[in-house]
DNA sequence: ATGACCCTAGTTTAGGGA
């Protein structure tokens, strides 16, 4: 049972290309983010007539986030996050497939930092990190899987020293990001693939696919009882390479029924 | 250090992305 993380950068724009990969793939379960566009305007017949039920949260211009099932209608739990009234983006959903549930999550950007889209940045991963306490420790299989932009090591960027006052790669971002794995969940493209250089995402600017200049920013964080049936996790490196591609790439894991 | 490119909104240039 395969499931994946998308940013799609616009459905608008990349619906042909997540058709054709959807069809290619047949993945199990997807978490898409960015959509960029708002709820009456998700392509929900095509996403239908390709098999799969889908709840989505969008929102006008940016942001959004769906989840989609192949074979089955996913049931949803969470929209949003606690903790913040006026928060309006469309950043989490959450929902029940299958036996699993499923965290599908797009963490703000942050730059530039410092300001107060880094400060949002933070805040938005303190509520994260509040609501996904009990599921880590949950008997019942968790997945988070999004766009974290987080660059969690050195490891996970092409050059570092680059980086070091981005929002991506801010100690503080790193910080929260280990508070979070350390509620006990397991990164498991890291696990699997401990020392590989693995990246996710690749600039639009300079080649930067063509020269492998990339990014690891999208995760597939697992519970203990997922990790115990995990068997494989990696990229669709390739779809990067399409016509018309998102800037990212779909990050998988594959894992025992 | 800078700017390179792409998407959306909605009219043409600007904001956001990472």
């Amino acid at each position: 049972m395969r499931i994946v993380t998308y940013n799609i950068n616009g459905i608008g724009a990349r619906l042909p290309n997540l058709l054709r990969w959807l069809g290619e793939k047949a993945p199990d379960i997807v978490c898409l983010q960015e959509l960029k566009a708002p709820q009456e305007k998700f392509p929900e017949s095509a996403i239908r007539e390709a098999g799969y039920g889908v709840i989505w949260h969008g929102q006008k211009s940016w942001n959004g986030v769906a989840i989609l099932a192949r074979g089955s209608e996913p049931v949803e739990v969470h929209r949003g996050l606690a903790g913040d009234t006026e928060d309006l983006q469309s950043r989490y959903l959450q929902a029940t497939v299958r036996g699993l549930t499923i965290g599908c999550l797009y963490v703000p950007n942050g730059n530039p930092a410092p300001g107060p889209k880094f400060d949002y940045k933070l805040r938005w991963i303190e509520r994260l990190i509040t609501h996904t306490a009990v599921l880590a420790s949950s008997r019942e299989p968790v997945i988070l899987a999004g766009d974290y932009n987080v660059i969690p090591t050195e490891r996970d960027v092409y050059k570092p020293e680059r980086w070091v006052n981005d929002a991506l790669f801010r100690v503080e971002v790193r910080e929260a990001f280990q508070r979070l794995s350390a509620q006990g969940w397991t990164d498991a493209i890291r696990t699997l693939h401990p020392e590989a250089t693995i990246y996710t995402f690749w600039d639009f600017f300079r080649d930067a696919y063509k020269r492998n200049a990339g990014l690891r920013i999208d995760h597939l964080l697992l519970n203990a009882a997922v990790r115990a049936r995990l068997v494989a996790a990696g990229v669709d490196r390739d779809v990067r390479g399409w016509e018309k591609p998102s800037d990212h790439a779909p990050t998988w894991v594959e894992l025992e029924e």
